[in-house]
DNA sequence: CTTGGAATTGAACGGGTGTTCGGTTTTAAG
DNA sequence: CTTAAAACCGAACACCCGTTCAATTCCAAG
């Protein structure tokens, strides 16, 4: 019961102030109990953040295998497109963090951390790749689309707010519609 | 002689670690002065932030103006593209500060820098503005096209080495490229 | 060499930091 | 009702924080 309520309160106030800039007493007044308890649901604060990040990440390569439509190369972008906008945007303080925090991680926790990113930055290289060599794709390198592709997605998370002028469906179509152009595919798979 | 060590360590500091994580001690001995000795080059450490991000950010419009070839949609598109990676690349410190420490900013300070912010987000939005209005462009949405421009193109310093695989001129060449793209302008300008 | 202002020191201020731990309360099973 | 474990409190530890300020050092102008 506390347990989860300890690394929500977390989750929220490292994403609104930074890690650096909370203190576990501050935690710990969100969750209702005192500073000492919460060495009950940690062992420390790194491992808090490290164990918050891990999770995110595990949970996004997991949700992209399960998304993965598979086949063909241009449905498969837009597919990734639609769904990294969309589990992005599900979880907008895990992602903060994610990327974020990584420079307040010890180093042992940091090669973990950047180990489960590239793997996920290996989704849309090889996306990318294939779409290239079934010549339907037009890129010029596949790291730099794979990268560039991620942080126009990524970004949606900076201004996207629920109420707004557009809906995510709208959103997932339209930058959907971008990326592909970006790749030199013109239009949406049939 | 003192004053701008002073903001070169804060500058390399805070880019490093983080706002909240830099104590004032830290940019001191970095400077080889004593802590209070701060106080004669900034009031305080929050005024050292504000500075920092507001001279960022001018420098930053007062740049693209010099730099935008007007005219041609098409080609500001490419210009601004390339002026974009170019700036960026070279002051990776101040960048990182002013996309990450928004949130250690007072009230008035983020008002102030935000705005600045938004100057530079209406750019590329004029630029698709005009080339959608002259049909060179194809643009579902401009103020999202807009994002996702910056967004992917300030990508480029998250993973950009000197003496990696490519050079500058290349990445530029490239992102140029895919930005074009992404706006439905299959070719580079003439 | 004197002088005055700028630069700097180093101690001090009140307060916050992550973490530990003995003791107390709560909880649920027998 | 008893009991054992889990949860929690609150004080304490050693240390770091941003900022202030009287005292000192530095240095160029006269």
């Amino acid at each position: 019961m506390t347990g989860p309520r300890v690394r929500a309160a977390a989750e929220r106030l490292f994403a609104r102030h930074g890690y650096a800039a909370v203190s576990m007493r501050q935690i710990a007044a969100e969750v209702g109990i005192g500073a000492g308890a919460l060495y009950h649901y940690t062992p420390d604060k790194q491992t808090l953040l490290r164990d918050m990040m891990r999770e995110h990440l595990e949970a996004l390569l997991t949700a992209w295998q399960a998304a993965d439509p598979g086949g063909d190369a241009l449905a498969r972008l837009d597919a990734f497109a639609r769904f990294h906008i969309r589990f992005h945007l599900d979880r907008p303080d895990a992602v903060f963090i994610a990327y974020m925090e990584l420079r307040a991680l010890e180093p042992a926790a940091f090669a973990e951390i950047e180990a489960l990113r590239r793997r996920y930055e290996a989704v849309p290289e090889a996306i990318l790749r294939a779409g290239a060599a079934a010549e339907v794709m037009e890129v010029a390198d596949v790291k730099l689309a794979g990268m560039a592709l991620i942080a126009m997605l990524t970004g949606v998370n900076t201004w996207y707010r629920d109420g707004g002028r557009l809906d995510r469906a709208a959103v997932e179509a339209i930058y959907a519609r971008m990326a592909m152009g970006m790749v030199g595919a013109a239009r949406a798979p049939a």
